[in-house]
RNA sequence: GGUCCGGUAGCUCAACUGGAUAGAGCAUCAGAUUUCUAAUCUGACGGUUCGGGGUUCGAUUCCCUGCCGGAUCACCA
């Protein structure tokens, strides 16, 4: 079982036996560096039924486990705090069952099912920095929740529909010339992007040369004649004329491709993708329900609102005078789908940035009056914008930082700070690529997940590139090294079993680090519940902190007495598998070498 | 203006949801290596946790108030 919960028990125990009274809430923590000890009891909520002040009631507490527990083998008492020392015996106990557990780290399927969203991009712009966040961050609770026990459905929605794209559809139409991505060697996402680019250029320059005739700028804004021409696609588009649609495929064809070996880099996968031109046609029928149970309303134009102030919110549109759908239309379609596509699932996790809270805040509260219980279930992951040093992102202002360029960039230099270093001499030309792939990403997704989602946060590249310090490589580093300790283990035969019952003592790096890799579960946990990988990041990163403390002070291959140097073995063993598996739960890998 | 989020060391971030003398990384300075990979480790320096009240044994955390930054409040998506 695991020494938390016995350790609680116990303590549940000597309570119940000193005090002839049961507690249902005991504050047990971690106890403070400085203080000896693992586990620290808080003594001051106690007091009430001990009767005693908060030392004497952690002395009395502490001397009953000494004496009956069987797990603590000293303890100390600081102010109200009781901190309790386990005994070795017991860490390498705890130890052996971790090191004999295949799965550890991965708990058995519990049933449950939930959705988790991410990417969702706009079909007409390439993506950039903060879409790699969005994606790690989805990808790596979508992984944490897996751990858990959960079966996850990995899923994203495509704007594939709406004036925005019938734009980049018109200045192609103009000036594209028949380009495709195959003519061009771009990208799809990246020729499309062009054109969308170009679109607003001649718009403006044409809304310009209006006003020097004398149009007003709002007059000027309706008359350009490329916005007339994205218009009438739109309208063609949504009168399903075939030249029109066939246009919008191809050229969403040409974005998906783009986007799919994007993605296929940044190492994320879906297992299904919804796209707004199937699901706005559902909202509608279901906001039209609504109306008619009168969940909504109609006003005296034909719109139809919802009405939020009861719930301290506006009113909100949810379909136009003209009948046609607005965003919130489509993302109620779109949830209702997935619930039925999905029957099983208890939940939906948005991805989704923090500038769309009020959109979804709203849009579960529509869920809710609608009569869908799961609306409950529904949770935004909400995360800050990534700034850069320069200040603000801005697409208009040339300041974002492409995604594909980003990510060609870190293994770049994580190529060439790999070829300086010269420890990967008898590599291949073809490992060396996939070693500094591994290294580059792993940088960039451990300086991007770090942080607390919902914090806004700051990328430097200078920073984000450096390879020491609380990064992703120094990790990665670190699992390097531990595996090349097992193969010299392995070319000499030393082979740990199971039984480490000779080990009677362990150093302290030691044991700090079997305490951490037990709370392994705990942090998996705490990440799931406040759905944030940087938990995890730091958690792994904390573990190679510790491990090279230990690895540092005791060369394992000094050791003559032949049990401590197999339990070091194992030791080490375990710890290179949980950063392998802690940091795989951020989408990082971890290379043997480097 | 209303609502929501943030403000912690020079910089970038933590702090297990109310616990102990608020911790890491970077930067700066001083040390350790003829190695199990130094892409490492040890130490020093660095704090009015935005200000002011309150709640209590105890507040970065909760409440009130003010300041600063951001987001949002569209028949845009």
């Amino acid at each position: 079982m695991n020494l938390d919960i016995r350790l609680r028990s116990e303590i549940q125990k000597a309570v119940t036996a000193l005090f002839n009274q049961q507690v249902e809430q005991l504050q047990i923590q971690p106890t403070n560096q400085e203080f000896e000890g693992s586990h620290t009891l808080v003594c001051f909520p106690l007091t009430k039924i001990s009767k005693k002040g908060p030392e004497e009631t952690a002395k009395l507490v502490g001397e009953y486990l000494v004496a009956h527990s069987g797990l603590v083998a000293r303890y100390n008492v600081v102010k109200g705090f009781l901190n309790l020392v386990i005994s070795d015996q017991v860490w390498v106990n705890v130890f052996r069952s971790i090191y004999s557990d295949k799965n550890f780290g991965t708990l058995e399927l519990n049933g449950k099912e939930i959705m988790v969203e991410y990417s969702s991009p706009n079909t007409n712009k390439p993506l950039h920095l903060g879409h790699l966040r969005n994606n790690f961050l989805g990808y790596s609770v979508a992984e944490i929740y897996q751990a858990l026990g959960y079966k996850v459905h990995k899923v994203q929605i495509i704007n594939d529909r709406g004036i925005h794209i019938c734009k980049s559809m018109a200045a192609w139409q103009l000036f594209g010339k028949g380009e495709t991505p195959e003519s061009t060697n771009l990208k799809g996402d990246k020729l499309v992007g062009k054109y969308y680019v170009e679109f607003d250029k001649n718009y403006k320059i044409q809304i310009k040369e209006l006003i020097e005739k004398g149009v007003s700028e709002a007059d000027a804004e309706k008359q350009a004649p490329i916005m007339k021409l994205a218009i009438d696609l739109l309208l063609k588009w949504e009168s399903k004329d075939s030249d029109t649609v066939k246009l919008w495929r191809t050229m969403n064809g040409w974005v998906y491709k783009g986007f799919e070996s994007t993605y296929h880099r940044m190492g994320v996968d879906f297992e299904k993708l919804y796209y707004e031109s199937d699901t706005y046609l559902l909202g509608k029928e279901e906001v039209l329900r609504g109306v008619e149970s009168g969940v909504f309303f109609k006003k005296e134009d034909g719109s139809v609102w919802v009405d939020l102030t009861s719930d301290g919110l506006d009113q909100k549109v949810l379909l136009r005078s003209d009948g046609t759908s607005v965003y919130m239309t489509q993302d109620i379609g779109t949830a209702i789908l997935r619930f039925r596509d999905f029957p099983k699932i208890e939940g939906q996790v948005y991805t989704v940035g923090n500038e769309q809270e009020y959109h979804f805040k709203v849009l579960f509260l529509i869920l809710k009056k609608l009569g869908y219980a799961w609306a409950e279930k529904c949770y935004h992951l909400s995360y800050g914008m990534v700034d850069l040093p320069s200040g603000k992102m801005k697409s208009r202002e040339g300041t974002v930082v492409d995604a594909d360029d980003l990510m060609q960039e870190m293994a770049d230099e994580a190529e060439k700070q790999t070829r300086e270093l010269g420890k990967i001499e008898e590599a291949t030309e073809q490992q060396i690529k996939e070693l500094s792939e591994m290294i580059g990403l792993g940088a960039l997704k451990f300086f991007l997940l770090k942080v607390d989602p919902k914090k806004r946060m700051l990328f430097d590249p200078n920073e984000s590139i450096q390879l020491q310090g609380h990064t992703g490589p120094f990790i990665q580093y670190a699992h390097a090294r531990i595996r090349a300790i097992i193969r010299k283990a392995d070319s000499m035969e030393i082979r740990p079993g199971k039984e480490f019952d000779q080990v009677k003592s362990l150093e302290p790096a030691e044991r700090q680090v079997i305490m951490l890799i037990n709370s392994y579960i705990n942090k998996l946990t705490e990440a799931s519940r406040t759905y944030s990988p940087a938990v995890i990041a730091n958690f792994a990163f904390d573990l190679a902190k510790e491990y090279n403390q230990f690895y540092q002070s005791i060369p394992i291959f000094n050791e003559s007495d032949q049990a401590k140097l197999k339990f070091r073995i194992a030791f080490s063993q375990v710890v290179a598998d949980v950063l392998q598996k802690s940091m795989r739960l951020l989408g990082i890998k971890v290379p043997e070498r480097m």
